[in-house]
DNA sequence: TACCAGGTAAAAA
DNA sequence: TTTTTACATGGT
């Protein structure tokens, strides 16, 4: 295997820990301490190695993905050293020194998944996710491809009802298939456009824009002020104070803040 | 058995 | 304009 240098403190298994801690998640595989992926229409095994990772294959496809999968392009000793000067968050960063957030190289994939876990719990959202995957989904070897979006857009709502999505979750996610949205044009844009676009297709919230902010464009400042689980973490660090306001604590690292503040729901 | 869970849109007030 | 309600599955 062909290795991956990466910059820093690395922890792959807490890196990936979200792709199992609810779940097997179908389309990010963990299988004998590795990652399994389909970049491509291959199969890509990440493991752990010195100084780094070992991905197989490597090559100028994989690269890129599998850097935007492990997180490997935040400033995580800017992080670091920014943190130490914060006792609550820096006691975080200690603890769970290594760990980056896990993206979602496909902004379909992360969108879709979004809407999956909207207001149910993270374990209905990936049993539903896991059985859309598989009914239209593409298997490769071991791994799973996550549904194209031109594939669910030729799919009928009911098709989504009959694994387990509520009637209007399958009208969102054919109609965002279905949609003009160009997703490719977003990462070129400034925050508050993309929540702009992304917030004027039906099913898409306030919570899915941050999110799609924070776990596929990586964007520092994201802040999904709206979700329960960071409302706990800030809750139970900060006590009773305006979570969306919060966020101005952690300028200008809010999305890795708001990833160690929930990294402490992925270990038993 | 109820009730809650990493929201959203649409109806009702 | 602000507040309430329906949504549907998985876990406890």
């Amino acid at each position: 295997m062909a290795p991956l240098r990466v910059e820093g403190p690395f922890d792959l298994a807490l890196t990936t820990a979200r792709f199992r801690a609810f779940g097997s998640d179908r389309a990010c595989l963990w299988h004998e301490d590795g990652l399994l992926r389909v970049v491509g229409g291959r199969e890509v095994r990440i493991e752990a190695a010195p100084g780094g990772v070992d991905v197989k294959p490597l090559d100028a496809e994989t690269e890129p993905v599998v850097r935007k999968l492990l997180g490997l392009d935040f400033d995580l000793g800017g992080f670091y050293t920014w943190a130490a000067g914060h006792p609550r968050l820096g006691s975080l960063a200690a603890r769970f020194a290594g760990f980056r957030p896990a993206l979602t190289p496909d902004p379909f994939e992360a969108l879709v998944t979004s809407i999956t876990a909207q207001q149910v719990s993270v374990r209905s959202a990936v049993a539903i996710r896991n059985r859309l995957i598989e009914r239209f989904g593409e298997r490769v070897a071991r791994a799973w491809a996550f549904p194209a979006r031109e594939r669910l857009a030729a799919a009928s709502p009911d098709e989504l009802t009959a694994v387990g999505f509520s009637g209007r979750k399958a009208q969102y996610v054919v109609g965002l298939a279905r949609s003009d949205l160009d997703l490719e044009v977003l990462a070129g844009l400034p925050d508050e456009d993309v929540k702009a676009r992304l917030v004027a297709v039906r099913g898409l919230g306030e919570w899915t824009a941050d999110w799609f902010l924070a776990r596929h464009l990586a964007r520092p400042r994201a802040w999904p002020a709206g979700d329960l689980a960071l409302r706990k973490a800030v809750a139970a660090l900060y006590g009773d104070v305006d979570v969306r306001a919060a966020g101005a604590r952690f300028e200008p690292f809010q999305n890795l803040s708001a990833h160690y503040l929930l990294a402490q729901f992925l270990t038993p």
